[in-house]
DNA sequence: GTCACATTTGACCATATGGTCAAAGTAACG
DNA sequence: CGTTACTTTGACCATATGGTCAAATGTGAC
């Protein structure tokens, strides 16, 4: 009879387990090709039961969108200000590029969302995320008025890194097929770093 | 009783409209998204009209996709190894750039796919695809031995170049959202070239 | 143990889906 | 006009889907 925050240790098991399936199936599917049925067998629980712990599909896929926002964008509200600005940038794209290893049904799950048009997303895209960038144009307009990085378009900026890295995650596939039988990532750090230090070392 | 190549006008007609119907469904909600009565509705066609033209859900599918492949890689497979390096390369990522803001939809077909593992692309990644980009790496290796282009790793120079061009079109709703209301590629051309140009620069 | 509450489930429902089919309508062509 | 082949459709089917519900089972506190 507690408020909300209720947590009830199988609660919190079950809930967890529901939504590391919810990332195997949606990130595999999408919204639309994902089925309930999946994920209740992906969590070893039977439909009914699953519906017990989140009312509906898409309350399943809210859920799991929120609760990954922020550890998603995490690396970016990290960029410091007051550190040394090529490696602050150089030190973010290494953080989305693990990312991206370690964590690419995250990645796809965005990816998936955001190509069909982001239906589910669209405000936190418009207004967090809007925020969260405005915000970080302003730290690289002002490196690069201090002459600290060459002069470069600061979104475009930004949307590389982001195309860049996650590529390795959200177009997995077709890199592994490309790539075998070597790693997928094997040099891409090297590539990554050597391409954006070019990019922004102040030029004479 | 002709052979296999029978036109006649109106299957000419449908066949196109229904393709283009296709991609607008595929591409917006990707393959297990899309609904047979939405691509019908959409070519102002019954289902079992529809159905008459093209067996199965499966069978639009990958008429769409061997219709589209070949235009799709034609950029890439117009670099000319005898033309000036950089400016190859420049003009392919031009080309892409152009594609993502003429043929989004294609991009997205093609991404919604790749994202969801390709389970009716494997093939075309593993053997055409493959065979095309190691022909090209050949050429950038060339280019890079004669000191033409600076030393880098040239598949991921190719990941680069997708990754960088098709995210315009695939994320198209997340680059709107943090560009309004500038025009999303906006600014794109110039800082790609800036990009490239730094990167392949030979250095002394 | 027992009681209240949390959890789980089989059966069920309305709707949507991919696909079929026989019959009706339309072109083409002599 | 008549015949043949092409095109279109309404009705239909089996299955899948998101979701509900009442009843059964488990669990923790006393």
């Amino acid at each position: 009879m507690a408020s909300e925050q209720n947590s009830t240790r199988i609660q919190k098991r079950n809930r967890a387990t529901i939504l590391d399936a919810a990332l195997d199936v949606f990130s595999q599917s999408g919204f639309n090709g994902a089925t309930v049925n999946q994920i209740a067998t992906s969590a070893g629980l039977s439909k009914p039961n699953l519906l017990y712990y989140y009312p509906s599909k898409e309350a399943i896929f809210t859920a799991l969108l929120s609760e990954l926002l922020d550890v998603w964008l995490a690396p970016l509200r990290a960029l410091d200000p007051q550190g040394e600005p090529i490696e602050e940038i150089l030190t973010y794209v290494r953080r989305k590029l693990e990312m991206s290893r370690d964590m690419p049904r995250e990645s796809r799950l965005f990816a998936n969302e955001i190509v069909q048009g982001a239906p589910r997303l669209n405000d936190t895209l418009s207004i967090d995320l809007r925020k969260l960038v405005d915000d970080t144009v302003i730290i690289l307009d002002n490196w690069m008025k201090q002459g600290k990085i060459a002069q470069t378009h600061p979104k475009h900026l930004l949307f590389s890194i982001w195309s860049l890295t996650q590529h390795y995650a959200d177009f997995e596939v077709q890199v592994r097929a490309l790539m075998s039988p070597q790693d997928p990532m094997d040099g891409a750090q090297e590539f990554l770093d050597d391409l954006y230090r070019n990019l922004l070392r102040p030029k004479g």
